[in-house]
RNA sequence: GGUCGGUUAACCGAGUGGCUAGGUAGCGGUCUGCAAAACCGUUUACGGCGGUUCGAAUCCGCCACCGACCUCCA
């Protein structure tokens, strides 16, 4: 298949063509969580999104290799390079060991990923298993001179230095690093660092901590945060790969900092396309854990908020997010949920529809175009939004075929259902959470037989017990749609 | 304060210098024994003020408001 699916890259801050590097394979590698809660609304946004590029480039037929991360050691609580380890802390509260903590959570993401129909990573790593990579990579950028030990035993990339070979500080998230001297806060406790944005590579631990490693030379200690990312990618997508993607809150000075680490250990970029996902906001506010304005997923599957009206499934979520495009802003709402879960319904009805539509001779509708623009929407970065409208287009379609407006030919009809499963099921990943009933066709029969009988009372114009069956069916959610020369019905 | 981004109809949400995005909700109609569904039609759009242009919601400038990052955050 012809590739031009044009993404935007941060780094240029245009949209550019996507050429792999070793076609046809295509590496990826995206920040994951750090794993010391449940999973919010905000964590499944990069998640669908790179969710979807990795189905995307799987049907474009790359090979693909997607490593998403899952941090579970370095990120500290508090200021930079100050304060507890994220999840030793929640291992204190809980009286736990960290690692029970991290795999609790772990397990959490993995079960509401899969509720939300994100596909495992190829490649997940744990910051926690690659402290050998990471020392390594501390020891290179210390040979380098990008690097220095303090007294304590401490490792901090220099910044300075970096800035002075390669004037590259920044390029990424456009900031001036005139600007940073003026702008940094002074932390406490930074007395060991040269410069105040110098950050961390490896700490050393006090006598309390209790996740420490001693790979040699380093000891007594812990990698920092932005480490982790560049030792694993390096691993195992190598020292240049395709694409890097995470949130848009990580990109200072997370990937800055992993971009700095990359090119001073290695003398060039080793990502080729920057992604990153917006945020979704609550009452015009960033979600996030800091903030304590989050919603978790289990809430909203749940309708356990007070922040909700209702329970909203799965397949609603991962709809809603897909409706807007990757890189804008999204507010939270039960509105637009609840038009988020009538949209859906209506285009997995249309896709049950279609399965007893009768071909014609001739065909009135124009099915190749619309596949094409499908494929236009999605090429141009990834334009869900305008890929959905489409997919209305081919609603509008199956419901103008049922109604017998338009006609069209067997070749015509199996474009436009490959066309509507490929893209509704395949690629955006959703799913029909109503039909997983084991026994389907029982039912059905059961159904068509009380429905044949309603049609003999019918004939013989008994309104009133006729409306009794359609209400009592309906009790138990099957809906009856009565027609000119038949009947039909669905589960609601 | 610095840097960056946004402001589209009731709500959500794309987009282009001139041609109806789409969805949800509402209203009217068709169909139906009735209802539902479906179909057809339809309602106040592009934050404000200037400028460029034959023409701007789309380009430029200024202003207002909102947000993100500058601390951990997806």
């Amino acid at each position: 298949m012809q590739n031009n699916l044009f993404i935007y890259n941060t780094l240029s801050k245009k949209k550019e063509l996507f050429i792999p590097i070793h076609p046809p394979f295509a590496g990826i590698y995206v920040c994951g969580p750090t794993v010391y809660g449940d999973a919010h609304l905000g964590h499944a946004r990069p998640a669908i999104t790179f969710d979807l590029l990795f189905r995307y480039l799987l049907h474009l037929d790359y090979k693909v290799r997607y490593v998403r991360n899952i941090t579970d050691v370095g990120h500290l609580e508090n200021d930079a390079d100050e304060g507890e380890d994220k999840i030793e802390k929640k291992a204190r509260l809980e009286e736990k060991q960290p690692m029970e903590v991290a795999q609790f959570y772990i397990n959490r993401y993995h079960l509401l990923m899969n509720k939300l129909g994100v596909l495992p990573p190829t490649i997940e790593p744990l910051a926690s298993g690659h402290i050998l990579e990471q020392a390594k990579l501390i020891s290179t950028l210390i040979k380098k001179g990008f690097a220095y030990k303090t007294e304590s035993g401490a490792v901090y990339f220099n910044i300075k230095e970096y800035q002075r070979k390669y004037e590259s500080y920044g390029r990424l998230s456009g900031r001036n690093l005139d600007d940073l001297y003026s702008n940094t806060r002074i932390l406490q406790g930074q007395s060991e660092k040269l410069n105040s944005f110098d950050f961390a590579l490896w700490k050393i631990a006090d006598s309390n901590h209790l996740m420490k490693w001693n790979p040699y030379p380093f000891r007594n200690g812990y990698p920092g945060w932005h480490l982790e990312c560049t030792a694993m990618s390096t691993k195992y997508l190598g020292k240049k790969f395709d694409i890097h993607g995470g949130g848009i809150d990580l990109l200072f000075p997370h990937h800055e900092c992993e971009m700095a680490q990359s090119f001073a250990a290695y003398g060039k970029d080793s990502v080729k396309y920057w992604m990153h996902n917006n945020l979704i906001t609550i009452n015009g506010q960033k979600m996030g854990k800091s903030l304590g304005n989050f919603i978790t997923l289990e809430q909203l599957f749940k309708g356990s908020h007070p922040l909700l009206n209702k329970d909203y499934s799965p397949m609603t979520i991962r709809f809603f997010i897909l409706q807007s495009h990757y890189r804008s802003l999204v507010d939270f709402s039960n509105e637009s949920l609840l038009a988020a879960e009538s949209s859906l319904t209506k285009i997995l009805k249309a896709i049950e529809i279609i399965k007893k539509i009768k071909p014609s001779n001739t065909s009135t509708l124009d099915i190749n175009s619309l596949n094409n623009k499908c494929y236009e929407a999605l090429n141009d970065d990834l334009n869900t939004p305008v890929l959905i409208s489409c997919l209305f287009e081919g609603v509008k379609y199956i419901n103008s075929l049922n109604e017998g407006l338009d006609k069209i030919n067997s070749d015509d009809i199996e474009t436009l259902k490959n066309l509507m499963n490929t893209f509704v099921f395949k690629i955006l990943g959703l799913e029909n959470e109503k039909n997983n009933d084991k026994d389907e066709p029982f039912i059905e029969e059961l159904i068509d037989a009380s429905l044949n009988i309603r049609q003999i009372i019918k004939l013989n114009k008994d309104w009133s017990t006729s409306d009794k069956i359609r209400e009592e069916l309906n009790k138990i959610g099957i809906l009856i749609k009565d027609r000119k020369n038949d009947v039909g019905w669905e589960r609601e």
